[in-house]
DNA sequence: GCCGTTTTCGGCCCGACTGTTTTCAGTCG
């Protein structure tokens, strides 16, 4: 793990602690922001601490900035471990039991002598728990639930798994009646390459009763496997394979309000209801809304008042009344979009569209299900201008890697396509092992008989640092390579790839001329966004391929669209939005 | 704990739902 990481989890650990501890939430918020954003920060943080720039990033203060100091400098932090050893080890992650809280757990300890998820669960199954205030047979009850659900693995699931669940869901809640439209909202909006759970807004006319009708029957489609909650405006259940799906029922004139609240993500709309407030606004699910006015008819009736709203029927309108642009879902992450949409400068992110052709596939030559006219007739079929052929490498022995003579004749055998097929362009190329020095599977020799090289890491993904930085460095240098394919070889939830030190590759490759890839390949997504986002920012191009191994993987490419977006970028930013001459031309400058 | 062209002190986002409550605390997103 990353420095950045570790500090992370050292800060989020301690809000924890402080949370159980009952001491003031705005301590264990601020404690949480900084470890986030230290998990998102896109270079080393040992940086900052030794030229002095920690002072200007925001969010990091006196305290923790000593903290960040100490751990760098001496591995631990006395301040933290203080306060680690102030409870039990064991309450910390019993934070991650759903429907359990701080103050529950810390009432488990004191009255119970609860320290751990173990003893909790003993104590449940030989009710111990009875007799304590706020906790009836209902609430003991979700909490073992909650167990469960965590130690199964619980938690969240691939985008690729949640995209057709939701598309199916979303099908049965238009065709409700009393429905005027319904969307997604929520992570999946956002196209986070991991889902929570599912979020769903429906609007109703404004006249209509229906609300609580149409919460009911979402809880009675078939795939719903658990009612969570219902209520007249909002359910909650959990469908076949534990995935939570969350229905919200709103009167069409507050859609806006309720897709902008919904979709988050919670840090962009802290921030933005922040700035509503400096305003003179509130803004929450309902709409936007003059502080005066809905302050004096709250504290009339003590419920959210019906006054009219400054804005709530669509986001546009929403953020137009915050005097900004409206912001793609795909950029609210309060990684700085607000300041863009504030000063009209969001950028035009790329769409699925732009690309005209993929840079990276696969044939039956080494691990691929199709063959080469095969896989030029699908590229053809989704409108592509070009497609690369690039099988495997001979290090690549699982893969079925392609040996130096087999290589040649592959290359014959590419061009002999690419010279009968009509409406492509197919290039012929090879996806060439980085070894783990950071030499490639084959000489220059070789390689200079390809039209571009793509060059991934595949084994040895747990380097260190240096070494690992060292290795895409070389590949960098390489006259030949015009790419670095899947730049870490992480998998989601399988490995977490090579902790490549990125400032200093993207910063080369920036000046050499390599294009960094987004694999949109399920479960690779390799740059990830924020990685991606500092590429572009060092001015490193991008390639968004799929890594196709049959022609069904072509369809994969909006998942890698979606990180590209995620890190901000625009068509220009990448290499395959481009036409064939100005390609090829960016292909060929190196040589 | 962090922040500041209204503030170095006094703020800091907001509502729904649940359960166990006779008016609210805890949890969640």
């Amino acid at each position: 793990m990353s420095l950045n990481n570790e500090l992370a989890e050292l800060f989020k650990t301690a809000a924890a602690v402080m949370e159980i501890k009952g001491e003031a939430v705005f301590k264990s918020i601020a404690f949480s922001k900084v470890a986030r954003l230290l998990g998102e920060l896109p270079f080393d943080i040992r940086k900052s601490v030794e030229d002095g720039s920690i002072d200007t990033i925001t969010g990091i203060g006196k305290s923790s900035r000593k903290i960040i100091e100490d751990v760098v400098r001496t591995g631990t932090s006395a301040d933290i471990e203080s306060l680690k050893s102030s409870i039990p080890e064991g309450l910390v992650p019993m934070m991650q039991i759903p429907s359990l809280g701080p103050k529950t757990i810390s009432m488990l300890w004191k009255q119970r002598g609860i320290t751990n998820i173990g003893e909790l669960t003993v104590a449940i199954v030989e009710g111990k728990l009875e007799g304590l205030k706020g906790l009836g047979e209902k609430k003991i009850q979700s909490i073992k639930d909650g167990i469960t659900m965590l130690t199964a693995g619980g938690g969240r699931i691939g985008l690729i798994n949640a995209l057709p669940i939701a598309e199916k869901l979303l099908e049965q809640v238009r065709a409700l009646k009393g429905v005027e439209r319904a969307e997604v909202a929520g992570s999946l909006r956002r196209w986070r390459e991991t889902i929570g759970d599912v979020d769903i807004v429906a609007a109703v006319s404004a006249t209509s009763t229906r609300g609580h009708d149409i919460s009911r029957a979402f809880t009675k489609f078939p795939q719903v496997g658990r009612v969570l909650g219902q209520g007249e405006t909002k359910s909650s259940v959990l469908v076949d394979g534990g995935l939570q799906v969350d229905l919200r029922i709103v009167p069409e004139e507050h859609f806006g309000a309720a897709m902008q609240y919904f979709t988050g993500s919670k840090e962009h709309n802290v921030t933005l209801r922040g700035l509503a407030q400096d305003k003179g606004m509130t803004l929450n699910e309902w709409g936007l809304y003059k502080l005066t006015e809905y302050d004096k008819a709250k504290k009339l009736t003590g419920k959210p008042p019906a006054v009219p709203a400054v804005a709530s029927r669509s986001e546009e309108d929403i953020y137009e009344a915050l005097g900004m642009d409206w912001i793609p879902p795909e950029l609210r992450e309060d990684r700085g979009e607000i300041a863009l949409a504030t000063a009209h400068k969001v950028p035009k992110l790329i769409v699925v569209k732009d690309i005209r052709g993929d840079l990276h596939s696969h044939t039956k030559a080494s691990d691929g299900d199709s063959t080469i006219e095969q896989m030029a007739e699908a590229a053809i079929a989704l409108g592509y201008e070009y497609l690369g052929i690039t099988d495997h490498s001979k290090s690549q022995v699982i893969a079925n890697g392609l040996s130096v003579e087999r290589l040649l004749k592959h290359l014959e055998a590419i061009r002999k396509v690419a010279a009968k097929i009509k409406g492509i362009k197919v290039l012929a190329s090879c996806e060439v092992d980085i070894l783990t020095d950071g030499t490639l599977d084959y000489g220059d020799e070789i390689l200079k008989e390809l039209d571009y090289v793509i060059a991934s890491p595949h084994a040895s993904l747990k380097q260190d640092p240096k070494k690992a930085t060292d290795r895409l460095l070389r590949a960098v240098d390489n006259r030949y390579v015009n790419i670095i394919g899947h730049p870490t070889g992480r998998k989601i939830d399988k490995r977490g790839g090579l902790p490549v030190e990125f400032e200093t590759v993207f910063a080369r490759a920036a000046k050499a001329g390599v294009a960094m890839e987004i694999n949109a390949g399920w479960p690779r997504l390799d740059l990830n966004d924020v990685n991606a986002r500092a590429a572009i920012a060092a001015g490193v191009m991008l390639s968004v391929n799929t890594d196709a191994h049959s022609i069904s993987d072509f369809e994969q490419l909006p998942l890698g669209i979606s990180v590209a977006r995620r890190a901000g970028a625009e068509a220009k930013n990448v290499i395959n939005t481009l036409d064939h001459t100005s390609l090829m031309k960016f292909l060929t400058r190196k040589r």
